[in-house]
DNA sequence: CGCCAGGTTGAGGGACGTCAACCGCGGTGG
DNA sequence: CCACCGCGGTTGACGTCCCTCAACCTGGCG
């Protein structure tokens, strides 16, 4: 199993050593999707879970007459199908924002260590529910938020959830994400998320070009977009300082 | 234990008669609440997992400003606490909509069943999932669907909601919501949703009155939301015909 | 009887959406 | 090697849904 998720569970709450052992007994075959911006919906492995080591995803659902709403923006360490494993059902759909580098481990064994460790159980269920406290602060942002705090708070989140598994280079970061598709994420229009983007820009707080962001001043993007990193749980908040401008 | 919780876990998913057994036992201490709309943080029981018996609750965000966005609506059957006993940290402030009526239930009791009891943690789990998956509807109704639409569909949820645990009488429920938390909701101004109150009730879709609502023609209601119950994850949707994708 | 929270109504405004071009660029094929 | 194409980004004009502000009304309650 990949020492990526082990590092994401443990970025929420702290594991044993032996439940750190079973799960990286857990076996995990490595799977590669190229295409950008398809469906992933059928070529998941059934019966697998699956982790994001490299790249992005998201969650979205479609509306009968063409309107779309992102529910989540996946990056490595997330684990995709943790729901319709646990809830079954129907989940989400899921489009890949970029090539996606991923593992997949069988359902049985997963079944089969959740029955011996609680605690790794506990770590799992955590993940989900950070994933769920993330949905709840993009609903503040959609339902409260003005459009340019929307934006800002976004990259915040996503530079603070970068960070956390290295993907960052200091201020920048990848975010594979067109404008509109943007404009989907914080339930905009194309048009305004533009506008959006280019004051941003012009009050020097950030640039955006070809899927890299770079932040030149976290702090006051921060307020801006009244950007408080609580509800991501990380353990270490604190740690991650942004390079001044 | 309550009842009430376990018809809620196997309104989710199938438990063995052991599992049934395991939770029946835990011990549950009950508490009432009086006062409407105060915040109940503070007031619930320290290292306890609160169960709604009877009433209404809400979890609630606010902003530095004063912006108020409403994240869930608590409804009987629904636990309060699971999240920050998984995976503590802080969790969004909580508010009595209703005279409460709640089950208490220690911390260690749970955490001991859990450790004995994988299936029992699965259902417990899922009712977190059942919960995102609603914050997750709620993304798409403040993000894309219009204000006519969100109060369609939010009426249409509550209702098969409260039907699951037998809240409803026939066409009608309770939901002690002012026009104004109604908007905190629902992400628009008190008066805008006052106006699209009117529009449904012009047409003869509900009446909405002291916190009682009644559905004239939920499938008029359900179409005109977009509304389509599986988010809910009710294994007994009724025979409510879905929304088409 | 007066207060006050909640509900209702009207006027006016603003943030954001829609529509429709146009641009720049990488990809592709002739 | 260049013409063409199409997607993503940008811009302007205009429209509208919803917000804000400010009354006023209503009913429950002390």
């Amino acid at each position: 199993m990949t020492e990526l998720l082990l590092a994401r569970l443990e970025s929420h709450m702290p594991l044993e050593p032996a439940d750190r052992a079973g799960l990286l007994a857990l076996p995990a075959q490595s799977r590669q999707f190229s295409a950008r911006s398809s469906t992933l919906t059928g070529k998941l492995i059934d019966n697998h879970v699956h982790v994001i080591d490299e790249g992005f995803a998201c969650r979205y659902r479609d509306l009968p007459d063409g309107r779309r709403q992102i529910l989540s923006i996946l990056v490595p360490g997330d684990i995709i199908d943790l729901r319709q494993f646990v809830l079954g059902g129907t989940q989400p759909l899921l489009a890949a924002l970029s090539p996606l580098s991923m593992s997949a481990i069988p359902n049985e064994k997963l079944l089969k260590l959740l029955e011996t460790s609680p605690r790794a159980t506990r770590a799992l269920w955590s993940t989900t529910l950070v994933e769920e406290s993330i949905s709840r602060e993009w609903l503040v942002s959609i339902g409260k938020r003005s459009a340019l705090e929307r934006v800002a708070h976004l990259l915040c989140e996503v530079y603070l959830r970068l960070a956390a598994v290295a993907r960052t280079t200091g201020p920048r970061f990848p975010l594979p994400l067109t404008q509109s598709e943007l404009a989907d994420v914080l339930g905009l229009s194309t048009v305004h998320v533009n506008r959006t983007l280019q004051e941003l820009r012009k009050s020097g707080l950030i640039t955006f070009q070809s899927g890299m962001v770079e932040l030149f001043d976290f702090d006051a993007l921060a307020t801006l977009g009244l950007f408080s990193p609580g509800y991501l749980h990380l353990r270490d908040p604190g740690k991650i300082k942004p390079v001044p401008a």
